[in-house]
DNA sequence: ATTATACTCTAATAAAACAGTAGAGTATCG
DNA sequence: CGATACTCTACTGTTTTATTAGAGTATAAT
């Protein structure tokens, strides 16, 4: 059930532009030393979470990365569902990665398994990164 | 954020396993048929449940597995925690496999992980085999 | 005893996911 | 123009996952 460095990356970065919000862009050099991530790695993070609206680049001298909307607009969950996939244990209760499997019906494991995704879904889309 | 085959294996036989307590061992081959789950690799998961008490099995003829204790006794976070890990999605916040990191203080990330590692974890530990 | 049954144990392996790297390319600022 | 900083594709190494092979051991029934 862990979370992925790819997650944890993303996240760790998220709290960075964050906390810039409204104060330019931010270098994702800058965010990598930061943080201890992986320079390279960060580059295709960031590029993923741009790609999905979360957030927005300029390029040339003074440009960087940045939250495309209000910190308060995004969660935890929205990164997390990006960066390492879905919430859900099993992807028959996944809510957004839906796959439907043969034995649902007679399946003992399914009750549970959507409380956990459901338990997990709450706690993560609750938590914003900002107010 | 998601259950290996293993951990979704174990969790099906368990069950199976619940059903006939107290009338006599079950045959691996019989479980991995009605459940679908290959045969070989089940008898490494049953051997790992019985490796930490949960299962009890006996050989030769008209043997099999069965449950070690009462199915009210065992959670789905027991048979979780030994076929797929901690239920943490941080080794930071895990209970029982924690692991301590040096930017725990300033971390960003600990509070939301371990309120998910909760959640998880009553989830879980609340879902026994029986009542 | 012998045979069939069924678990036991070690090792090997194929595939997928994860984590990270390389390097050339493109846009922008000064 | 030249430096800066993101963009994009592809590649690589490592680890984990999911499985399989096969020889071995204990037990029950005949």
């Amino acid at each position: 059930m862990k979370l992925s460095k790819k997650g944890e990356y993303a996240l760790k970065a998220m709290i960075e532009l964050a906390r810039a919000y409204k104060k330019g862009p931010v270098r994702i050099s800058s965010i990598a030393e930061k943080e201890g991530i992986p320079k390279k790695f960060l580059e295709r993070i960031l590029m993923d979470l741009k790609k999905v609206g979360i957030l927005k680049s300029s390029r040339g001298a003074g440009g960087g990365y940045e939250l495309a909307k209000a910190p308060k607009e995004i969660s935890f969950a929205d990164v997390i569902r990006v960066t390492s996939g879905p919430l859900a244990p099993l992807r028959c209760v996944s809510k957004y990665a839906h796959i439907n499997c043969p034995h649902e019906k007679s399946c003992g494991l399914k009750k549970v398994m959507q409380d956990v995704r459901n338990a997990v879904a709450t706690v993560l889309e609750r938590e914003k990164f900002g107010k």
